[in-house]
DNA sequence: AAATTATTGCAAATGAAATTCATTTGAGCT
DNA sequence: AGCTCAAATGAATTTCATTTGCAATAATTT
């Protein structure tokens, strides 16, 4: 999906919901779309309020990632202690992570049959599933080789 | 696994670190044990703190957690907005959770073949995995039928 | 039993996230 | 364009879970 398509989509869903279409919302868009797929929120204020004029406030971020969320261009895909890591999903096929635990490295893959199995357990407990998460904690090629 | 048993393997654990064996710490294992499989250490706290003599203060309770971790008799389990799910995990075979997201409900479940599988992807990446969590937000069959 | 070292409990600090509130801005109306 | 009003913004403050510093205490070591 385009960014522009995204942040058209974005408007009507602003609109829809009697939220209104401004300038920080659709900046951070960009923003977000421009700093790469993931993301923790502090690291995204940091990045934005150096940025030549100030987009938005640290509240407004905030505020924006939830609405972002509720939209669902955005995504809380890996909590480890007390980080939230967050990803920019638009238009892309969900998929899961392995995550080093060493250098922080994310790793994204996708298994069909994975998917297909949670379905089964679902209906296997009349549950209905709305999202899920899978995390692998682990170590990653380029460390395991590494002596520190 | 005995749970006295448990408590030898958690001195033995303790002593091989170069840490103390002390009260709080044996009492916590008997506590967490006999709380249920799930909790979360502000209820635990609380119903700590509400037992006849206080067995150990809210900052020895998230200390003695941490240690356990390590130990490998809990595991963060869910992680769900800024809330932290906890599980004691010993002897227990490994398994993954669906989630209820309007009462709360907890169900667990296991699939060899879910395991296989992500054996296949680390294996793929050349990652060494750690440990995993899958979790499965929905909404229960009771939920399902509530007009609540 | 004295010496050593880790643990405890309290209070204070931290840090992410949410919230308050005065001010500003967007959207619809004329 | 100007008016109106509700919603959004920014700055500061608050909240809440978790962590930490430190003096007192308890567990090991000798």
């Amino acid at each position: 999906m385009q960014l522009d398509e995204l942040k058209q989509k974005f408007e009507q869903f602003l609109k829809q919901k009697g939220y209104k279409v401004t300038k920080s919302r659709l900046e951070l868009i960009d923003k977000i779309a421009s700093y790469g797929s993931h993301f923790e929120i502090e690291q995204l204020v940091v990045w934005v309020s150096n940025q030549d004029k100030g987009v938005a406030s640290r509240s407004t971020i905030y505020r924006t990632v939830k609405l972002l969320q509720e939209f669902g261009a955005i995504r809380e895909v890996i909590k480890l202690g007390n980080r939230t890591i967050y990803e920019f999903i638009a238009g892309k096929p969900h998929h899961e992570h392995l995550i080093c635990v060493k250098c922080g490295k994310i790793i994204e893959f996708y298994r069909e049959d994975i998917e297909e199995i949670q379905d089964k357990v679902c209906e296997e407990y009349k549950f209905t599933p709305i999202n899920h998460r899978l995390e692998i904690f682990g170590v990653c090629d380029g460390c395991s080789h590494s002596l520190v």
